[in-house]
DNA sequence: AGGATGTAAACTGTCAACAGTTGTCAATCC
DNA sequence: GGATTGACAACTGTTGACAGTTTACATCCT
C-alpha cells in the first residue's frame, strides 16, 4: 500500500468512470465546447478521456435520457440541436415547473427560508445599484435555485434542473446579458413577495409571469436566421 | 437470439440490444415482476436474456437516469422504493403538469382534436353504463393519453409520462378498480368541456382537481402500514 | 460464547478484441 | 457522361476476459 499518496481523504475510488465521462460530456456540451448539432465519436472520446469505449457508451446511454444528445442505432450520437418550436416548448414547461414550485413554497416556507430569500433579493438589489451584470446574473441564478431548493419537491427540481440544461443547447453562450435589469428585479419583487406572504397562487402567478416575460425577451432577441439550420423543424409557425 | 421475436418484417436488427433489453426490464419493473427494493444482477439479467452484460449496463444507466432504478458504485443496481413523501410530491408534480397539458390544448385545440376528446369521453360514458370497470379504467387511460398528446409539447409529454412510469413503483398492482366512477366521470366532463369551450385557464384548474382528487383517493386508500419497509422516508410529516 | 480477523466467493468496473453495419470512393458498365 | 456496383475504411454493437471491490463465512483469539 503506497502511502505517500497526498489526497486530503480517500474519496478518490468511489466515483466510477462512467459518471466522471458523464459528467465531463455534459460540461463540455453545457459550455458550447461541443456545439449542438456535432457528431460524437465514442473512439476519439474515449482517447481523448484516456479511457475505453464501455464508459463513454454508458454516459452517452445516460445523456440520451436526460435529452442532451441522440443516438441513431449505428450511426452514431449527436449532441441534440432544438428547434424553434421546441424552444418555444422548452420555455412553457419550465414556466409551468418554475411556478409549480413557487405555488409549493409558498405553501411550506418556513421564517428560516423567507430570510434566505429576503437575502438573495438584497444581493440581487445591490448588484443593481452597482450596476454590476455579472453579480446580478449570479444573484440571479441564485434566487431561482434557492425557490428550486426551498419548494421541497426533490423530483420537480431534478426535472427542473433537467429541463434548464437542455435549455442550453438553444441559449447561445453570452446570454448573461440581462437587457432590463430593473423589470426583470421587480419581478423577483413580486415572486419573493407572494411567497412570503404565503400566498400560494399569487406565487405561482408571479413565477409563471415571470418566465413568460423571460421567454418573450428571449424570443424576440432573435435574429429570424438563429434557427435556420434545422429548418424543417420552423414551419409550424401557427399557434 | 432468444429476445427478438416474431417480426414479420426484417425490422428487427435496427434495433439495438440495449434498447430491447432495456425495454424488457422496464417492462419487468412496471409490472411488478421485479418489485421495488429488489437488487438487480447484472450477470442473472444478461443470462436470463441471453445477452451480455455490456447492454444490460447500459440500459440501466438509461433506467437510472428515469428515475426506475439506483445505481450504488461498486455495490450493484435495486429497483427504485418509493417513499410516502416522495409518492405525494410524484402527484403533485404530475398534477401540475397534466394541469399545464389541458391549459395548452384548451389554447391549441383544434377542431378535430375536439371531436377525438368527445369520443373518447363517449367511450367511458358507455363504460359506466355498462358497469364495466375493466372498460371504464381502459377509456380512462385513454382519456388522459389524448389529452397529453394533443397538448402538443412533446417534452412535456415526455416528462409526464416519466413521472407516470415512476409512480407504478408505489401504486400496487390492481389498482386499477376505480372506487367511484361517476365522481372521476364528472371530473372528465368539467377538463372536456373546458378544453373544447377553449378556456384555458378553466381546464387548468379542472384538471388540477382531478389529479388532486386522485391523489386523495388514493392517500386516503393507504393503510398505514403500506410504505412501513421505509420508515426513514416517513417521519418528515412535518414541513 | 462473542467478537475480531483473515480468506474466498461473487459481483461490479474496465478493457481489448471481434463482428456487423454504414458511408465513401473508385472502377465499371450502359 | 452519368449511374450502378463493389470493395475498402471507419465506426458502432457486442462479447468475453481480467482486475478490483464488496460481502459472506469460517477461523481464531480473548
Amino acid at each position: 500500500m503506497p502511502l505517500d499518496d497526498q489526497k486530503p481523504f480517500h474519496a478518490s475510488k468511489v466515483q466510477t468512470l462512467t459518471v466522471l465521462v458523464q459528467r465531463e460530456i455534459e460540461r463540455r456540451i453545457l459550455t458550447g465546447e461541443l456545439p449542438a448539432g456535432d457528431r460524437l465519436s465514442e473512439s476519439a472520446l474515449a482517447a481523448d478521456m484516456g479511457v475505453s469505449r464501455g464508459p463513454v457508451r454508458e454516459a452517452m446511454r445516460g445523456l440520451q435520457q436526460a435529452g442532451l444528445v441522440e443516438i441513431v442505432a449505428n450511426k452514431g450520437v449527436v449532441v441534440r440541436k432544438i428547434g424553434y418550436d421546441e424552444a418555444v416548448d422548452l420555455y412553457n414547461l419550465r414556466g409551468s415547473l418554475f411556478a409549480f414550485m413557487c405555488e409549493t413554497m409558498a405553501a411550506r416556507r418556513t421564517d428560516e427560508q423567507c430570510g434566505v430569500l429576503k437575502g438573495k433579493l438584497e444581493d440581487m438589489e445591490a448588484a443593481i445599484r452597482a450596476d454590476d451584470k455579472e453579480a446580478y446574473f449570479r444573484t440571479n441564478l441564485d434566487f431561482h435555485t434557492t425557490i428550486v431548493e426551498f419548494c421541497g419537491n426533490n423530483r420537480a427540481r431534478a426535472v427542473y434542473e433537467g429541463i434548464a440544461k437542455e435549455m442550453h443547447l438553444f441559449r447561445r453562450r453570452g446570454l448573461s446579458r440581462i437587457e432590463n435589469m430593473e423589470a426583470s428585479m421587480q419581478e423577483h419583487e413580486a415572486i419573493a413577495a407572494a411567497i412570503i406572504a404565503g400566498r400560494p397562487e399569487a406565487a405561482r402567478k408571479a413565477g409563471l409571469k415571470h418566465i413568460r416575460n423571460g421567454r418573450d425577451r428571449f424570443l424576440a432577441s432573435l435574429d429570424p436566421d438563429s434557427f435556420a439550420a434545422d429548418p424543417e423543424r420552423r414551419p409550424a409557425a401557427a399557434e
